[in-house]
DNA sequence: CTCAGTGCAAATATTTTGCACTATG
DNA sequence: CATAGTGCAAAATATTTGCACTGAG
């Protein structure tokens, strides 16, 4: 989408579970996989909603563990629950459809080098930064000139 | 802090909810002048032990205002709930210290450019943004340096 | 006096935890 | 077979809502 294009075949979450030395369980494989084939960003409760065959805490200790890993982002949406999406790309930022929701990501070596150019401006040692761009996907701003009743 | 230095002489908290058509109530005089004489940045939940006198249902809505106002911003806290602070610059960004949780604010033009840049590569419109620098602020990392049991 | 605003407690939402049971390695 | 992992339900935490009462204008 973006300035890094495909980086397809990131390799599956089971896989960074076992490398965290965890056992490969069947309710694993379940979150895993419905995370790896379901929409790019979630919630923890709809994903306890599409996998009522795992329990609740289940899924919640299996989120944990794959953010811990670094293998989902947790984005802290303003209003209701946090939402989660794989990391495909090592360090990112994310574009957030205000309308539908949909999550993107993205990568610019201007951001990081602005962080540069910020340390001397900041009181005190930076150990991080997170960027969220929100916008208007494609997709919602065609539907929206059907309904062309913009003030 | 930063960039724009001193932007004191905020309007009164409580005078943006009477432009907002809203009553001049003691319950709200309560809560905003808290606010204002209160640390930088504070929780819905911290608001309300502090003031035990107002129900938590008009702590939570009279936040909400604010935040509707533009006078406050919610800061999306990835861990436990959302952290409020004032907004004294108009559009910034927000340092927030990992020890012990202080928060700063800045504005950068860069930060500005570069969402310009980025405006070609992103797949949609851009509608707003939102970054948060981690920092270790300058008292925690002198108080760091007494403990020196660092790894 | 009227109705916006309030306090309370119950409802709702989200996440964590204790514990007996199950199944992986 | 030992114990990591699970499911459930209860607890903990965070926020919203219904409703009768109060007070600002």
């Amino acid at each position: 989408m973006t300035t890094e294009s495909q980086v397809r075949q990131e390799p599956s979450l089971l896989t960074t579970l076992e490398d965290l030395g965890l056992r490969k369980t069947s309710a694993r494989y379940a979150v895993t996989s419905r995370i790896e084939n379901g929409s790019d960003a979630f919630t923890a409760e709809e994903l306890c909603r599409q996998l009522p065959e795992v329990g609740r805490a289940t899924v919640y200790r299996t989120i944990r563990h794959l953010v811990d890993a670094g293998a989902l982002c947790k984005l802290p949406i303003l209003d209701g629950a946090p939402m989660y999406s794989i990391a495909r790309v090592e360090h990112h930022h994310h574009t957030i459809c205000s309308k539908c929701g949909a999550v993107g990501e993205f990568r610019h070596s201007t951001v990081e080098r602005v962080m540069r150019s910020l340390a001397k401006e900041i009181d005190g040692q930076i150990t991080g930064h997170k960027m969220e761009i929100f916008i208007t996907c494609n997709s919602c701003l065609a539907s929206e000139s059907d309904s062309s009743s913009d003030a």
